[in-house]
DNA sequence: AAATGGATTTAGGTTTGTCTAAATTTATTT
DNA sequence: AAATAAATTTAGACAAACCTAAATCCATTT
């Protein structure tokens, strides 16, 4: 397995976030989501495309290749298993986790990864509740609810948070929500998509 | 306290390993050390200077500052507090842990050290029995004799392996010689300075 | 079908960290 | 003290990864 450097890995790991099932990822988009202009998104396309790392016509957008999906799911697998280590093991709060482990994940020696992942016990999933792909990049799903859709007065477990952002990390910090929490939907206010849980 | 990247960390501890107590390093054995052409070096110089990490004067050679000693002294308690997880924790072999410690520690987050010192409990010297700088970058020397200075038939304990290379390292392991060993020196050859032991 | 506007790419520039080759300084030797 | 050799610095180039501004493409809209 090549080595490729932090900035391809970042693009490679954002657009492996962007693309879903079957859609095609935008230059703006992209560029947005990392926070760079439009041009060195296309600058940075061109060096991966003949890296065979993604599919991409000028003006039409791109995907992953297979090749760029197992890069990716090595990334996102160190990513997960350094949050699950700091978080468990070093004791960081649930919402510190990612941006340290944004700077870990880009250490590629594949010895390390494999025993940190034997350490800690083979964990299914990161504090976020997002699964960890395994030793061949396999991932897990297990079936989920969203809470904005699950059924009235009926309990469930919290096992996956979507929206990062320290903002919604923190005020959930607050309420003492957190993986693992039972919850249950008592009401919903419709005018502005608020739950009381 | 300021962030540098890999590349100036790379060089103010070379420097930091080059300097004795009072020489000053030359430029070509640092590029020498970084195996770096001449030229480079005096660049970085420059840029070291600028940031007041080092006292150089053109052709006179350079040391570190009393800020560049700082720096120099986290990024080896970061390198050596890491060396030490990999072969406590993760049990990795003791001549392996170098090559991704010198990955690991250019991750600078205050708080992910300290917090991995707590978490080791706080170790006093790395597995190659070099001393851990402490949150405050202080270092606790022991007394120590070279194994070549030490008196014929004296019970010696090896707290410190001084050569790291791979040859020596593989060669220690094989006679099973580590940190920790009960060693007496039984006989000095002269002729090629080897040891029976 | 032409025109408009937004998205994308191209062209050319900047910074960081490296290099080679040439110039310069310092040290040594006669 | 002059000559030579070695170490060091300067000058100029290059690749990676970014930028701005100017073209170009494409999907509409009229």
């Amino acid at each position: 397995m090549l080595n490729y450097s932090t900035s391809e890995e970042n693009y490679i790991k954002a657009i492996f976030h962007l693309q879903g099932d079957d859609a095609m990822v935008t230059t703006n988009e992209l560029a947005r989501e990392l926070k760079t202009k439009p041009a060195s998104i296309t600058d940075m396309m061109k060096k991966l495309k003949t890296k065979k790392l993604i599919h991409y016509q000028p003006y039409q957008g791109f995907r992953l290749s297979t090749d760029g999906s197992k890069v990716a799911l090595g990334i996102i697998r160190r990513h997960r298993l350094w949050e699950y280590f700091l978080s468990e093991k070093l004791k960081f709060n649930w919402d510190e986790v990612h941006e340290v482990a944004e700077h870990l994940e880009h250490v590629s020696s594949k010895k390390l990864i494999d025993k940190l992942d034997e350490y800690l016990g083979f964990p299914r999933v990161d504090p976020h509740g997002d699964p960890i792909p395994d030793i061949n990049g396999k991932i897990k799903f297990s079936p989920q609810v969203s809470l904005s859709e699950s059924a009235l007065n009926k309990m469930a477990i919290v096992c996956h948070v979507t929206d990062q952002s320290s903002e919604m990390l923190e005020l959930l910090n607050h309420k003492n929500i957190s993986i693992g929490t039972r919850l249950e939907v008592k009401k919903k206010f419709e005018f502005d998509q608020s739950l009381e849980v």
